[in-house]
DNA sequence: CTGAAAGCGCTTACAG
DNA sequence: CTGAAAGCGCTTACAG
């Protein structure tokens, strides 16, 4: 920076001035700086910068290592891309509990983090307020007021699903939630908002509702179809909020010898395209609004850096996309079950 | 950290040292500091360390941003461990076209980054090469010696798929290569060097080898399935190469009447478990070793980051897993014709 | 509009 | 084994 401001014939302040446009310079000025950069390939050290300036213009998204491999879903380009889009840089920072989230959180080499896989208590939260290291989160506490939420509207999300089953005729659901363990299934946020939802709902509605849960994993899929058959008998129709699951679950049934959607509609609860689409029949499934709240965190996450105060928690349903996989319900569901002997 | 030293009745020095473990202090005046650090609940500062030593001790792994939201290969989960076991963090950082790249070398805020989606010709290594920045890359360009790298041997991956077939009987095979686009496919050298591999090891088998190109996706791999029938009507086995392709392969083919394995073997070449266990049969494939490609690549780096020079080009084969998709090959190919029809 | 100077929080020869 | 001091490459009041 000394050699560029020598090249210009000005003082290293003003180049700084210039490449922040922190203060106005004479154009003329400017433009000989500008031209000394070029010239000699001036980079600036973002290190430097920050310890200067206390801003690195990095903002980070953190996550489990395993989430890290990714569900397919656009997260992280679209938080990347928002961040871009404000002239900052996104890095994603794996974390598993809160050991490595305190290393990036002490050491200011981002300016903010971004919170996935937030859980009902969440101990990273309680964390980065302690720092008063500014955050945000995709996902909600149990008590979110006053935190910087971005979430699914879970309960709007679930009625798509349920008033076109119900349109369709079924009276008889089942909705399969679950996690990878039985904790997880507790602590996370949205399995436990869905079953509550789903109860309420079906409740409302006068239909009958089962709840299974199930692990992650298409081979988990499989075996709940079984449980399906053998739990919920009079069942037409199963929302699954375990997206691996889901194609388990339709091969599971035809192996039984079951059909979807002629004995059993299936509906993906919030999933991405991809998965839907994998299985034959295709699934009609509720689509995760995964780019917009990648961006409203992002975006809640710079008005914190502005200083801006936290609003309430922001609510987005997801989207019903119908496939091949949902149909009619079968009038007699008696005699689905006599097929299916 | 002056007030740790204070507070220990030391030098910022001495601080320092216990820190990072440069020099030996003596045990006692060592414990009086870390004393002092707990009661402060010092937060040593990133930024300044990397500032004054020129080590972050954070590397990046750089991908494109829709690259971002992950295929389900741990990759990423396993370059951060690997990161993690020699004291460093991992941070993903999403470039398109090298220009945030240029940003990451640059400002100083990681010390070497590892390339992923390599591409024959890849400018992106010209830049880092240019800016004398250390980096290791998962994949090769046209002309990989000298440089750091990890890769599939493409060669033995394939031969278990070939080999396996042929001794299945399958004597007419065709492989569904391809990328996004056109360019794609004749950038990425997977592909590039899958299919000469077919091609090549076809020929030496005496059997006959067809080509069809494909997009990534689920819905381009039915699509593909009926090509696969139009255009090669005599061939029993099926070698898919994208992985979001063969899940649709699969179902184009059932659609059509065409039983897997029964009438055509399908087998996924370097696809995730995940991908292979979606459809219905589960399919036979050849694994990535994704897990070792990252760990690899991270420790070529690090090497690198030590001053070691580069080594050749370190291959590993892929795994092949048998799944329900293949099956002995129809006697007379003929008759699996007039099947189709 | 421009510059001299202090300071961001560390590391690391160097001297003791 | 320990400390005083220079320096990493910037930013930013402050004075002109």
């Amino acid at each position: 920076m000394q050699d560029v401001a020598d090249r210009a014939g000005v003082s290293i302040s003003s180049v700084s001035f210039v490449i922040n446009g922190t203060k106005r310079v004479r154009p003329e000025t400017r433009e000989r700086i500008e031209r000394a950069m070029s010239e000699l390939g001036f980079r600036q050290n973002v290190v430097a910068r920050a310890l200067a300036s206390r801003r690195t213009h990095v903002i980070a998204v953190t996550l489990p290592y395993e989430a890290l491999d990714g569900n397919g879903q656009p997260f992280l380009s679209s938080a990347a891309r928002a961040a871009r889009s404000v002239n900052h840089h996104l890095v994603v920072w794996p974390d598993d509990d809160g050991g490595d989230l305190a290393a990036l959180a002490g050491g200011g080499l981002v300016d903010g983090v971004v919170l996935m896989g937030v859980r009902l208590q969440d101990p990273r939260v309680t964390l980065l307020q302690s720092l008063d290291f500014p955050f945000a989160l995709i996902g909600r506490t149990e008590d979110p007021s006053g935190l910087p939420c971005v979430d699914c509207d879970i309960d709007a999300s679930l009625a798509e699903a349920m008033d076109y089953l119900l349109s369709l005729g079924h009276r008889s659901i089942v909705l399969v939630s679950g996690a990878n363990d039985e904790a997880d299934a507790e602590s996370f946020g949205a399995n436990v908002r869905t079953e509550t939802a789903f109860l309420r709902q079906a409740e409302a509605a006068g239909a009958e509702a089962t709840i299974l849960r199930t692990r992650h994993t298409v081979q988990a899929g499989r075996s709940a179809a079984l449980r399906f058959l053998r739990e919920a008998p009079t069942a037409t129709a199963a929302i699954i909020r375990t997206d691996m699951a889901a194609a388990g679950f339709v091969g599971g049934l035809l192996t039984q010898g079951v059909q979807v959607p002629a004995d059993v509609s299936v509906i993906s609860f919030l999933t991405s395209d991809t998965v839907a689409a994998m299985p034959q029949p295709s699934l009609t499934y509720v689509a995760t609004p995964a780019e917009e709240l990648a961006r409203l965190a992002v975006e809640a996450l710079l008005r914190r850096l502005c200083g801006e105060p936290a609003r309430d928690p922001i609510l987005r349903p997801g989207k019903l996309v119908i496939g091949e996989s949902t149909g009619p319900a079968k009038r007699a569901s008696t005699a689905a079950v006599a097929d299916r002997r």
